[in-house]
DNA sequence: TGTACATCAGTGAACGCGCGTTCACTGATGTAC
DNA sequence: TGTACATCAGTGAACGCGCGTTCACTGATGTAC
């Protein structure tokens, strides 16, 4: 019967060695990408010796699903905890909070950003909670999106989303919203994802200001 | 004095395996991503010994290079032909045109779009010649818009874009059209950079139809 | 407080693997006279 | 048409490397009486 909350020293110890792994590992990442991740290097670096990592992390894969799931998770965090500062707002300055929440985190370390959403490897099964999680961005998304009603007529995609909706978990927002909430994604992705891959390096302009433009295209005329 | 236009057997042989090494590249890497690409197992496919490829490429790091290169030609040569086709069209055809030509020549192979829009290894730096592909592509989406006036009011991006346009490469087009040509393109790669990753896996929804939907709002009230 | 035992962190040796790359060499193909 | 030479494709052995992972073992830490 282990009382909850409370840890004894070797649990502690376990603990801060495991997140030690794990920050090691996520520098690694970011200097040489999630396919140079190496356990002996990690070791070394730590000053063990390359098996004494397998009494934290069952193998490597296990290791990178965690930093998967944890990467997730800060993203699912960060946006509630924006989600929740700005919920007394108006609903145009929630949307942007959250906007610039997702910005904010996704350049403390593009790695971790494209861990999650950049080039899939083939044949590499994300884990099955990090579904829940998805899940729970999504359900940000639609709440700061539920207070701007849509402006134009139903187009032929929310009709469609009306017979696939279950992504949203139950949301009761009316389709038009999900497809907002979706184009939300895709949008600051599409900026995102390319001002992190270096894409417009040499052009010149600032990322930031094309960023803010887009969302107030997100915004115009509601 | 080669005579051009002609080829020795030799030459033509040399082409062909070349070739050849270049398929089976291209099979690994939409096998087990890019990361996974490897000389010798090629060459064991091929049936010949590992060594043996350093008549064709310098090394591992050329190979991979030749290939973001041809990549960039193959789909800025995609881009160029559906802009030709659609020239004489009206000119919402014009960019509904560009967008499947894109769209169409990244489900071809999903790992390929990747290899050159997907995420970034640190360290590693694109060819200098795919800067001059990449202006060829951003031409044909210029020229494409330059026909759909804006009809909004300048934004303040479109006056930060006055000062920084050498990216257009002496394209007449005013700075606005710039940017809808910049959005076009952030836009188009949210949504298809995400399908193609299977972000949209377990959604349920028509991934077609949101881009398709997308397509629509960028072609709104033009 | 002290002893006996169980738990667990970490080591070092070892296995098997595949990688990129070099090198000296063989044998076939093409070229020049 | 035939011979002498140069070019070039491909081989096999070898180097050095780092990887993930297993295993039997040592020694320290915690637990029970």
């Amino acid at each position: 019967m282990a009382e909850t909350g409370t840890t004894t020293p070797r649990e502690r110890y376990r603990a801060q060695v495991r997140a030690e792994v794990k920050k090691r590992a996520w520098e690694q990442i970011a200097t040489a990408g999630a396919s140079a991740l190496s356990l002996n290097a990690i070791a070394k670096q730590m000053g063990m010796s390359g098996p004494a990592l397998y009494r934290y992390f069952a193998s490597r894969d296990d290791l990178i699903t965690e930093l998967i799931r944890d990467a997730y998770r800060s993203l699912a965090d960060a946006i509630r905890a924006a989600s929740e500062k700005a919920a007394s707002e108006k609903s145009g300055a929630h949307v942007v909070a959250l906007a610039h929440a997702i910005r904010g985190w996704a350049l403390e370390d593009p790695q971790r950003y494209f861990l999650i959403y950049g080039t899939p490897v083939p044949g590499y099964h994300a884990p099955d909670d990090t579904t829940a999680i998805a899940v729970e961005i999504m359900a940000s998304m639609l709440d700061a999106w539920t207070a701007l009603p849509p402006d134009g007529p139903a187009t032929p995609f929310d009709a469609h989303l009306e017979d696939h909706r279950q992504w949203a978990g139950g949301h009761p927002a009316p389709s038009a919203v999900l497809h907002q909430a979706l184009i939300f994604w895709t949008r600051l992705h599409g900026v995102l994802s390319l001002e992190l891959a270096g894409q417009f390096g040499g052009m010149g302009f600032d990322p930031a200001l094309l960023f803010a433009a887009e969302l107030d295209g997100l915004l115009a005329g509601r």
